[in-house]
DNA sequence: CTGGGCGTATCGAGCGCTCGCTAGACTCGG
DNA sequence: CCGAGTCTAGCGAGCGCTCGATACGCCCAG
């Protein structure tokens, strides 16, 4: 089941071990970051694992459960981080927002394979996709909570709270279309610059 | 040729004339946008354009060149109005930004079918990919050399002006993911609040 | 200590189908 | 009567997936 599919056992939200999943499911995800899910053949598949393709069947039930597997497995993994994030960072609501931003970079930089695969969403079947979606609308219900609720108390004063929230949420998420492991900034780094550029765009009144 | 490909034969680069596409290619941007580009089928177009598949070769060499007349044709017209509006935006580079994100948000609402197709890059043939990829770097040096400019006189206070200029390009970008034309905002009203929301971002010294 | 039975994981072979694409004939307005 | 545009028919390749067989390690009865 997709619930027992733990791509990364954190305990704490920030810290990120190498990615160890089965090996049919990282050539799965190469396999469908390279070419998309229509795109990829379950032939290519077994040969990058280097074993004929009835084992792949062996171990899975069709090429549609690889999909969701990793899909499902990447948002549970995002958002259970972005929870522990908030309830980390206390009751005020700048706090979480700045976290849940810091939380939802660093996912996108350390697992930006993983992350990247978001746009095969629409690969997945209905039923799958629902339960995609679900999960995709808490996250985006945190941030839009943290933004609200600082609003309200006066700590953000942007005019479009909505707004801005969806657009912080977006360019965080895009983190993974551009990174790059090789890249001139380190995740913390960038994640630490986006939790500033983000309180900016949503206007953070700054306390000194 | 590609060239030839005018989506909208615009001279305010404000102003969106219903899209008119020939109907092979309206039909080819509904399926891809639908189920991919591997994940669409040159009987699927077809159907949808009410003939067989062989009228569809005689109008076009494969299927590629479909998916390459949409993507060199869109990303052809986004940059062609960014640069009208940065001329018309004169030499401020704050005035260039808004305009930058002004433009790219209009486009990106008016021609959300046509700027969604940007996850299917990975499916063009490289030459056909490194044309796109060109056009789409000289998009965001636009952006970034606004930013720049604006940063070096001070307008600008992001100490991440790199990093800054990304960020909202993406936010602006994304806007082709979520936008419904039935939403409740007009393009251009989410254009408007997205320039503030982008000012805010880069840290824009308001004037008052 | 042994050997038969069983679960796990793999394989070669190939089924039924759909894919992108095309040869060649037909239709019909100018 | 020509040629632009469409059709019927179908080719060769590759698709997702499955069948029956097999190699191997483990457990336990004799």
């Amino acid at each position: 089941m997709v619930a027992d599919l733990r791509p990364d056992g954190h305990t704490d939200w920030r810290a990120y071990e190498p990615v160890r999943l089965p090996p049919i499911l990282a050539a799965s995800l190469d396999a469908f970051d390279e070419h998309g899910y229509h795109g990829t053949t379950v032939r290519d598949i077994a040969r990058r694992v280097g074993v004929t393709v009835p084992a792949l069947y062996y171990h899975y039930q069709n090429k549609q459960a690889l999909l969701v597997e990793l899909l499902l497995g990447s948002m549970n993994a995002v958002l259970g981080r972005c929870r522990s994030a908030v309830e980390e960072a206390g009751p005020d609501p700048v706090e979480r927002f700045g976290a849940l931003v810091e939380c939802i970079v660093l996912y996108m930089a350390n697992r930006a394979p993983m992350a990247f695969l978001d746009t095969e969403t629409r690969s997945l079947e209905p039923d799958n996709r629902a339960r995609y979606i679900a999960m995709r609308d808490e996250l985006e219900a945190l941030v839009q909570t943290s933004v609200r609720d600082a609003v309200a108390r006066g700590d953000f004063t942007t005019p479009y709270p909505v707004d801005a929230g969806r657009a912080v949420l977006t360019m965080a998420q895009a983190v993974a279309n551009w990174y790059r492991p090789y890249g001139r900034l380190t995740p913390q780094e960038i994640a630490g610059r986006y939790v500033e550029i983000a309180l900016a765009a949503v206007g953070h009144r700054t306390k000194d």
